[in-house]
RNA sequence: GGAGGGGUUCCCGAGUGGCCAAAGGGAUCAGACUGUAAAUCUGACGCGCGAGCUUCGGUGGUUCGAAUCCACCUCCCUCCA
């Protein structure tokens, strides 16, 4: 177990996963000193969390794995202020009901990433709101504001752009946010032992600002890691595609497109997110590297990626399903699906709706749109025009627009009542007849 | 409370009476090339198949005509009190 936590930090050092950390000098020393108590928050933003909070989640496995005790925070009470840190803008506040019906959704979220069955080293969920929701405020400013330099504050760079910048403005109740999570450093200092705290390279001015508080208030030495933002090669925001954000909810985003997800990744990307988003050894990601360059033609690494990261995620059902839509689709002859399978695409998650007998809309351009396959009208006219548009194996033409009940008709139904539908290279939907 | 500056289509950002559905860039979508990749090239990019309809913080005016002018309201920023 010693030796596995000293290897801990050099493995997280190949994989880039470490930022910035506070008290490089004797953390080594501290981890190697026995199973140690460590902290990452996650604020309820949404009834979901998405693939940004994938690292941290994955990282406080690692830390398990490595004979340490993860805790997980879910900011009920930080959940309710809003973290400034870089943002650009001050964020609307949120009810306290509906931040608590979130804060339940990313605890059960939250759980499916550590162990808690591991002995000593079994996981915790707390809720920052344990300990906040009795505190008034005179004791805060006496106890806890007191030890905070408004001087240091406003030198933090997460807040420097809010407060220098002419266009934006932050308020007290954000401004005072970093005072809060501080407190949660402290206070799970108290309770758990907890001497690190992990979290987004955003995080750094929170981190420290906790480990500046537990010293002064308990006397305590407590460390802070920090992840790198993850980037893609191309400059463009990760995390985000055509149809949004990729969240860790199936309900959110179903495994199939989960899966899409990671299996578009660029090359250029796919070696480093293997380091990042697995647990594969880092040897053996650069093997796949190896063994990709050498070969010719379509890379292993996003087919690997997207497979262990939809099972960490989804499970192996979810993967099954991701696989059996992306094979049935992508592998030869959409068209040439069996009955069975065509069922079964819908249970798995392929984008499907019914048609009804009558009531068609009048044109492909709005049923389309109305499906989902496109924003608006618009689009699906551009890609009628490209003859982008495949029915059931036949391109449609703008000519066809109009005649929505002679491209549904009865009779060109896949066993009498399926069409699948295409739209460009990637996107499916599946109507069924009712 | 006073003075000044600002709020433009997803984002940044031009536009100061008609030539404006609104420059340019980014993002995004589709096509070509490919490997469901990148880069590159092409097209689209408020909504509508179309005629046309609805936009430039909000409301109401002026005008043949307003994102552009006027009044009031609202939100943000800076300085002063």
């Amino acid at each position: 177990m010693i030796n596995m936590t000293s290897a801990l930090l050099a493995e997280l050092q190949q994989r880039e996963l470490t930022f910035q950390i506070a008290g490089e000098d004797k953390l080594p020393e501290w981890l190697n000193g026995g199973s140690r108590s460590l902290y990452c928050g996650f604020d309820p933003t949404a009834d979901s969390l998405h693939i940004g909070s994938l690292v941290p989640l994955l990282m406080l496995r690692r830390f398990q794995l490595a004979g340490h005790r993860p805790i997980a925070l879910v900011g009920g009470a930080t959940g309710l202020i809003g973290d400034p840190s870089f943002k650009a803008q001050e964020r609307q506040l949120n009810t306290p009901e509906v931040v608590e019906s979130w804060v339940e959704k990313l605890r059960g979220q939250v759980s499916r990433f550590v162990d808690f069955d591991a002995g000593a080293q079994s996981a915790v969920v707390v809720n920052n709101l344990e300990w906040t929701r009795d505190l008034d405020v005179l004791t805060f400013l006496r106890d806890i504001g007191k030890h905070f330099s408004i001087n240091t504050m406003i030198q933090k760079e997460s807040v420097k752009q809010r407060i220098e910048r002419e266009g934006s403005g932050i308020s007290f109740t954000e401004f005072t946010y970093m005072i809060l999570q501080s407190y949660d450093f402290a206070e799970l200092y108290k309770r758990y032992d907890c001497g690190l705290q992990l979290g987004g390279s955003d995080q750094w001015g929170n981190i420290t600002g906790g480990i500046d508080l537990t010293r002064r208030m308990h006397g305590g030495q407590v460390y802070g890691l920090t992840m790198p933002l993850i980037t893609k090669s191309d400059g463009s925001k990760f995390g985000k595609t055509e149809s949004g954000t990729i969240w860790l909810d199936a309900a959110r985003t179903s495994p199939y497109s989960f899966y899409q997800f990671w299996l578009s990744v660029a090359d250029s990307d796919a070696y480093r997110f293997l380091r990042y988003f697995t647990f594969l050894e880092v040897a053996d990601i650069a093997e796949i590297e190896r063994a990709d360059a050498e070969r010719s033609g379509r890379p292993e690494a996003q087919r690997i990626l997207a497979e262990e990261v939809t099972r960490l995620v989804h499970g192996d059902a979810g993967l099954a399903a991701a696989k059996r839509i992306t094979e049935s689709l992508f592998s030869g002859e959409p068209e040439g699906l069996s009955e069975p399978d065509l069922e079964q695409l819908m249970l798995d998650g392929l984008p499907s709706s019914l048609l009804p007998d009558r009531g068609l809309p009048e044109t492909l351009t709005q049923l389309l749109a109305d499906a989902g396959l496109a924003a608006s009208g618009k689009q699906i006219k551009d890609a009628l025009q490209r003859d982008a548009v495949i029915i059931n194996g036949s391109a449609l033409g703008m000519a066809d627009n109009g005649a929505v009940s002679a491209v549904f008709a009865a009779d060109k139904a896949l066993y009498g009542r399926f069409y699948l539908v295409r739209l460009g290279k990637k996107k499916y939907h599946l109507f069924a007849r009712s």
